[in-house]
DNA sequence: CTTGACCCTCCCCTTACTGGAACCCCCATG
DNA sequence: CATGGGGGTTCCAGTAAGGGGAGGGTCAAG
């Protein structure tokens, strides 16, 4: 079960460039063939699958490392996986509230929006400073 | 009515970096001083005020580039400004969506997590391989 | 004259990769 | 034997939108 970095990116969907700088990083630490060809044990493809889920889940490499250092260690406390996992879900919550914010705004403006060949636009009279709403 | 940089980033909340950065990438013109200190006219108060409330509203640098172009031409078209308004509302949407995806996967994980000092944790069960949901 | 608040430029750092150049390795085919 | 294709390798540079900090000039007040 000795994989290169092709057969790694097919079953774990990241792309290649991706696993090296994961390596680059310290993430993962395949061997190296005598041909210096990357050799993936199933421990790497584990952790490369944890790491391909975690990130589209949106934790940041940092929180991915975390995680993995969790994953890894069998005396964790779950808790900490679940703080991380916390802390991580405000941020999103944090993120959603200002998208919808902004979303909020800008449908307002576009629907007062002609959108035809004139130049007078509630959009741009939003956006300068022309309060008079 | 000259204004040094900081007097400009008190009245548009940008800091003085961000002006100098917006001055490097040429969205602001200002004059200069003998001494080399930036000199701002309305008009450039104007155009920065104009791009704090668009970068605000989640508009990348170039979508500003082009609606501050439109902000100043006086022939234009309000389908222009219409459409790249209706387009980064598509990818706010977008964003959204995938945000709220993410959020309900994490939370149920999270909720199924007991979060003590025990390592048994579904959270990382989910993000492993372990399909035994 | 000195002090503190401004201002200037220049350069590196950030996140999480992505693209490209230049090169090596291995196998099959004409 | 040459060659072509499809692996792989390294290193360098670039992205978005600034942030941090060094090192130095300027201005107004006391």
């Amino acid at each position: 079960m000795n994989l290169n970095i092709g057969d790694v990116s097919k079953r774990t969907g990241l792309r290649a460039k991706t696993i090296r700088y994961y390596e680059d990083i310290g993430l993962v630490k395949p061997l190296r063939d005598t041909n210096d060809y990357r050799v993936f044990r199933e421990i790497d493809l584990h952790k490369l699958t944890f790491l391909s889920r975690a990130r589209a889940l949106g934790f940041t490499i940092d929180d991915c490392r975390n995680l993995l250092a969790l994953y890894e260690d069998e005396t964790r406390a779950s808790a900490d996986v679940k703080e991380i996992t916390s802390k991580h879900l405000k941020e999103i919550e944090a993120k959603i509230n200002d998208l919808q914010a902004m979303h909020a705004t800008l449908s307002h403006l576009s629907k007062e929006c002609a959108g035809d060949h004139r130049p007078d636009c509630p959009i741009l009279e939003g956006l300068s400073g022309d309060d008079r709403r």
